[in-house]
Order: C-alpha cells, then sequence, then structure tokens
DNA sequence: GGGATGACCGGCT
DNA sequence: GAGCCGGCCATCC
C-alpha cells in the first residue's frame, strides 16, 4: 500500500465524496471529471482501494449500465444494493431501476471543485 | 523492469 | 439489436 495516493485517485475520491444521498453516479462521467475519460478502469481500480475509505460512498458508483458490477467487491456483495435502497434507490436484479432519475449530474451541479 | 490484470467504455461486425 | 474486440491508465506479481 502506498502512503500516497496518486493524484488521480484523490481526484476520484474527492468527486465521489461529492455525491450527495439517493444519487449515483458513473465511472464514464467521473473519468471524465478528471479528465481521463479513456480510463474508466482506473476509476474503478481507485474505488476498489476507496473501499477502505467509509467517507468514500463506493456503492453510489456503478457502471453506465446502472448496473452494480462491482457489488461482488463488498461486504457483504448485498451491501451495496441495501445502501442504495435506503437512500430511495430502487434496485431490481442488481439493476438500478430509475438509473436515469437516479443518476448524479456533476455538470449541473459543478460543485465539486 | 516487463507482463498481466482490472468495480470500464466505445466502436465495429 | 446483440455480441466481440481493442484501448486507455494504474497497480500487482
Amino acid at each position: 500500500m502506498r502512503k500516497e495516493l496518486s493524484e488521480t485517485y484523490q481526484q476520484i475520491y474527492t468527486i465521489v465524496q461529492q455525491i450527495p444521498s439517493g444519487k449515483v453516479c458513473t465511472y464514464g462521467i467521473i473519468a471524465q471529471l478528471i479528465g481521463t475519460h479513456f480510463s474508466a478502469r482506473v476509476v474503478g481500480y481507485a474505488l476498489r482501494h476507496a473501499h477502505g475509505y467509509p467517507e468514500i460512498p463506493a456503492h453510489r458508483v456503478v457502471n453506465r449500465n446502472g448496473l452494480l458490477t462491482g457489488r461482488l467487491h463488498f461486504h457483504p456483495p448485498e451491501l451495496m444494493q441495501i445502501l442504495l435502497e435506503k437512500e430511495g434507490i430502487c434496485i431490481q436484479n442488481n439493476h438500478i431501476q430509475d438509473f436515469k432519475e437516479c443518476l448524479w449530474n456533476p455538470l449541473e451541479d459543478a460543485n465539486y471543485l
């Protein structure tokens, strides 16, 4: 484990923390915000490390399909769905029903800076 | 230091 | 309309 995190990770963590409750975000959007839209993989990788940071709501981050692909990395895996449901997000079969409605638009808030 | 993997995305077939 | 392939960045072995 590196003591110091890459700037890219810092940016990702900062953005994820700005996700309001009851809203979700996608890897692509986050990647685009940090300027690396061409490597959403790094976002997911960073999130896996961010999984150890309780201040980072990684459960609010899903793929562009609204599918909870990273739920298997939670403990327990169903925790991700439980947390989202608690925030008022409807999930069916690991898929967000009102994905478009619950999707957080940082471009509208533009308050992550 | 090199190769392989990853909570992905986009384009092409 | 659905499925397959490649590619980007960062980390791990």
